[in-house]
DNA sequence: AATAGTTACAACCGCCGGGAC
DNA sequence: CGTCCCGGCGGTTGTAACTAT
């Protein structure tokens, strides 16, 4: 099954994983369209990084998703639609291709439905009140801008811009003249949100429409239901501020580990 | 046992954005 | 500023393994 080039394709041989892990492990990662020649193999590029990423890497998890792990990627998905890469990087040792099939083979027909129909609905209630949808950003840090330039520890003043700022910066200089709150804080708190609602689940909360023993909604699903529905937060639209500020140093460990890791 | 249908997942393809020149 | 190359992404396909008839 070989191409116009003579360019090998299909299942890969155990020869020639052996072959590309001692081309990685001598050579590293990177630099895919000289691996072929180093390695001595007879594969495009893309199919060596592919099978790398994909399959050979160390810290690659396999097998069947945890109930936690598929939970995770209910609640991504709805978030962030099939932007699996994004998926993939709040799932430990799953790559993009791997929560792909997994959505596409276990998951589409159980809740893609569901999912259209939530949208559908989404749909109707934007065509009356119009758009509250908080979108996350893709975002892309260079090597120089470290944790402490983008400002974490003093997000308010961060004035950083970075690629995916620059890309979307009309929509977000309009939003500064008005917003104290800068773009970057603002998926900060996108996160924020995400993970508290992940956490209450994770925390054994298992049906989040539980409530305190006293009745009251625990912070958890205040600040849940604040991301949902900004009116119940009454004037205090969007966030559980005092919550946000106890957990900071959380949110700061988190969001370090994500910038360490976009830094590889 | 043979065949058809279904499922799971590895791999390919085409496109896009960023960086170098 | 335009072009080219590269890495990366999401959609799709191919096929082995499994199940039902």
């Amino acid at each position: 099954m070989d191409g116009l080039l003579g360019v090998r394709k299909g299942a890969w041989t155990k020869e020639e994983d052996d072959l590309l892990k001692k081309c990685v492990d001598k050579y590293g990662e990177g630099k895919w369209h000289q691996v072929p020649s180093k390695a001595g193999l007879n594969r495009c590029r893309k199919s060596c990084r592919l099978r790398w990423l994909n399959y050979l890497k160390a810290d690659i998890k396999r097998g069947e998703f945890a109930v936690d792990e598929v939970d995770l990627l209910l609640r991504l998905h709805k978030l962030l639609g099939n932007r699996w890469s994004l998926i993939a990087g709040r799932l430990p040792g799953r790559t993009a291709n791997h929560v792909k099939n997994y959505w596409n083979t276990h998951l589409r027909k159980k809740y893609g439905k569901h999912i259209m129909e939530d949208n559908k609905e989404d749909h109707q209630k934007t065509m009356v009140s119009g758009p509250k949808v908080i979108k996350p950003r893709p975002r892309t840090f260079t090597k120089r801008l470290s944790l402490m330039n983008i400002g974490i520890k003093n997000i308010a003043s961060t004035t950083t811009t970075t690629s995916m700022d620059n890309k979307n910066n009309t929509d977000h200089q309009e939003e500064n003249h008005s917003d104290p709150i800068s773009p970057l804080e603002k998926d900060i708190k996108w996160w924020e949100s995400l993970l508290y609602d992940t956490l209450e689940a994770n925390a054994g909360n298992t049906c989040s429409t539980g409530s305190g023993s006293d009745g009251e909604p625990n912070k958890m699903e205040k600040f849940s239901a604040e991301q949902v529905d900004p009116a119940a937060a009454g004037s205090n639209i969007g966030i559980g501020e005092a919550f946000v500020e106890d957990h900071k140093s959380f949110w700061r460990d988190l969001i370090s580990m994500d910038i360490d890791l976009w830094d590889l």
